[in-house]
DNA sequence: TTAGGGTTAG
């Protein structure tokens, strides 16, 4: 119906014909122009002809002028400059500058507008409010938002309810919510706007739960909601994990036949992947036509956070449109899920395909190298950031020393450190475990004392960290001293991972009665980190009996938990108890728990060689176990001995020394020793613990071939010079 | 209809 009136009302005038008049001919010319201008340098030429015909008092075609110039181009200056060159413009077309401005990419030149009128003396009216208080609700300008507040005030508007659902927009947007709230409940009408800004001032606010609240208050004032608040209290569900309200809203929408439009369902979509719903979430994604960005990078984010790493890609690649924030899914997906390389690689396609990083990418990027622990590779994207000028972030920063330290190279890390011109208690913090993981526990107290002189708070990782060094370099008093400083002078309570610390520094220290009674001390119930240091402690301690009792807790935590079967059997097989330890073998033969397969990386000019146990893929085969012959014999000679103790798999005891010869962290060793120049270091990642005879094969190569050696294991690193190593040999 | 609402995703 509605096409047809317009059509019948438009029909006469078309009819109607055209003045003998030039002013109207130019008009309707200049008009339409403008309509079909499609460049700044376009728009100028008939900005010349306005000028020229007399036509600058046309307030409809300076409008048009100025609209015109907000689509076709990136800066607003010119939409001004056209704006200000009009005199004494009259209130309605200022309104109408106002409001366009205001939602423009550049809400801060409404101000300007204003401020135009003000020189030229045109007054404002309610319909000026809305738009200004927009404007300063976009830039976050209370200061701004207040002077207008009171303007409106003594004209006496501030009973009109657009003024006012404005007003709640601004103070919400600048962080005063309790005001929003004060005006919003002195209103005597409330309309689902109102109540819209409201809640949308709670979910800016991060009041998730304020936000639900206050929308089971319109509910019960019987304002019907409809799509956009709908979507806003679906975004607040998301925000909280809060799936079984989220879903609630979806049947609401269902039963009351809501019309969605594909924000709404973009975003119920990023709701169900971000409560882990993906099978309602991919529901929703197959019925979504054309699927757009958002939607597919929510599905992205959704698979790879539960390790759904195939499921993600697949998403990814059938999307014909990506953007930088799509690719940057994929790659932190790819970072997250232990892909590293697949992670460094798409990073490269992504340049190839033109587009450029941010920072968000980059942080992925610089985790996928910290996970990698390829030095090389470390430093290239190092470069990378300092030429496309993200060195001066914070966050970017932090993330370097992290990474730097867990690619081996602390004064790399240091270097980063020193470098930043202001720092936060993550930069602290991120030092100080690297520290630790390199076993360098002077150094990891003297930067907590520093960052404590510096007034610099330390939070509940930061004591993570310093616990961490304490207990590899064997330090109990320290240990102890800072764990009750932690409670009783910054009070934090102590979590898991500080209680797996204690555990394990006082295992090391062979104070098994001490970690057992902290263990019973703790006020909940311990989890797998906990009790795999007290395992640990056995491990080295020889002790049975509180091993066997460690491990049995931990696998009822856990039943598939490789790594605590490993230790028992260590555990028996260095109480040479080979009864037990065929117990164990066939028990998680039975059970199909399998241990992780080892595997080594070593880096050469930039190219990540990786090596699994018995590895013979690798194209230089031939020379590297010649290689490991000649090591052998060498090392032998020093007084080497291969240690079987660590073999899990049911073998004679000679062909047992031939496994552990050919563990994966060996022939990486001596691919770093053929292909690697004298004075260069080796440095080698290892993805399980370093077993007793690698360690003391690794110790004895360092002596005997004048290497230094760096393996990185899954708990930390061991620096290898002169046959002693940084662990003292604990680890 | 000269004025008020959704920035959903990394």
């Amino acid at each position: 119906m509605a096409s047809i009136n317009q059509t019948l009302l438009a029909f006469p005038s078309r009819q109607t014909p055209i003045p003998n008049n030039n002013h109207h001919h130019h008009h309707h010319h200049l008009f339409s122009a403008l309509s079909s201008a499609t460049t700044l340098p376009q728009l100028k030429q008939i900005h010349a002809q306005i000028l020229r015909t007399g036509l600058d008092r046309s307030t409809s075609l300076l409008l048009k002028l100025i609209i015109s110039s907000f689509s076709l181009s990136t800066s607003l200056d010119y939409a001004l400059s056209v704006f200000n060159q009009i005199s004494e413009p009259e209130t309605r077309l200022c309104n109408q500058a106002l409001r366009e401005f205001s939602r423009s990419v550049e809400p801060e030149k409404t101000l300007l507008v204003y401020e135009k009128m003000r020189r030229d003396g045109v007054g404002v009216d309610r319909f000026s409010f809305p738009s200004l208080l927009k404007a300063s609700a976009r830039i976050s300008a209370l200061k701004e938002g207040m002077e207008i507040h009171g303007l409106a005030s003594k004209m006496g508007f501030d009973l009109d309810p657009f003024v006012q659902t404005a007003l709640i927009g601004v103070y919400a947007a600048c962080g005063r919510i309790f005001e929003s709230r004060q005006l919003f409940d002195k209103m005597l009408q409330r309309d689902v706007v109102t109540w819209s800004v409201m809640i949308d001032g709670y979910y800016q606010s991060e009041l998730y739960e304020d936000a639900l609240l206050t929308f089971e208050e319109m509910r019960s004032s019987g304002v019907e909601p409809d799509r956009m608040v709908l979507a806003t209290i679906v975004s607040a569900c998301s925000r909280t994990g809060n799936l079984n309200t989220g879903k609630a809203i979806h049947d609401y929408i269902i039963e009351k036949n809501v019309a969605m439009d594909p924000h709404l369902e973009s975003t119920l979509i990023s709701m169900y992947s971000n409560c882990g719903s993906m099978d309602l979430a991919q529901h929703l994604f197959d019925k979504l036509r054309p699927k757009n960005l958002v939607a597919s990078t929510s599905m992205i984010t959704g698979y790879s956070k539960l390790g759904k790493i195939e499921a993600a890609r697949r998403i990814f690649y059938q999307m014909d449109e990506k953007d930088l924030v799509s690719w940057s899914a994929m790659i932190a997906g790819y970072a997250e899920s232990d892909w590293p390389q697949e992670a460094l690689k798409l990073f490269k396609e992504m340049q190839v395909s033109g587009l450029k990083p941010d920072q968000v990418t980059m942080l992925s990027v610089i985790s996928a190298c910290s996970q990698l622990g390829a030095l090389d590779q470390a430093k290239w994207v190092h470069i990378f950031i300092k030429n496309h000028g993200f060195a001066d972030v914070v966050s970017v920063n932090n993330a370097l020393i992290d990474m730097y330290a867990k690619c081996g190279s602390l004064e790399e890390a240091r270097r980063v450190f020193d470098k930043m011109p202001r720092r936060n208690v993550i930069s602290w913090t991120s030092m100080i475990t690297g520290f630790a993981m390199h076993g360098d526990a002077d150094n990891a107290l003297w930067f907590f004392d520093q960052m404590k002189a510096e007034k610099i708070e330390p939070n509940a990782v930061t004591f993570v960290g310093v616990l961490y060094a304490c207990s590899h370099a064997g330090l109990v008093d320290d240990g102890r001293r800072i764990f009750s400083s932690m409670m009783n002078d910054y009070k934090i309570a102590p979590k898991q991972e500080h209680y797996g610390c204690m555990v394990d520094l006082f295992g090391r220290a062979n104070l098994l009665r001490e970690a057992v009674e902290l263990i019973e001390s703790m006020p909940f119930p311990p989890n797998v980190i906990v009790w795999g240091a007290l395992l640990s402690a056995c491990r080295v301690h020889s002790e049975v009996e509180l091993g066997e009792f460690a491990a049995k807790r931990l696998l009822e935590l856990d039943p598939d938990h490789d790594g605590a079967h490993v230790l028992l059997s260590n555990i028996y097989a260095k109480a040479r108890r080979w009864g037990d330890v065929g117990e164990v073998r066939k028990f998680m033969k039975d059970q199909g728990i399998a241990k992780e397969r080892g595997y080594s990386r070593i880096e050469l000019n930039g190219v990540i060689h990786e090596f699994l146990m018995f590895d013979r893929t690798h194209k230089q085969v031939d020379e590297i176990y010649e290689k490991l012959d000649e090591v052998v014999s060498k090392l032998k000679l020093v007084g080497y001995a291969p240690n079987t103790g660590s073999v899990l798999v049911d073998l004679e005891e000679e062909e047992k020394k031939e496994v552990v010869l050919w563990h994966s962290e060996k022939l990486a060793l001596c691919y770093g020793l053929l292909n690697l120049g004298k004075g260069s270091c080796i440095r080698i990642v290892k993805n399980l613990r370093v077993c007793e005879d690698c360690h003391t094969f690794i110790k004895l190569a360092s002596k005997v071939f004048e290497r230094e050696i760096v393996v990185r294991d899954r708990s930390r690193f061991h620096h290898y010079k002169d046959g002693i190593c940084s662990c003292k040999d604990y680890w």
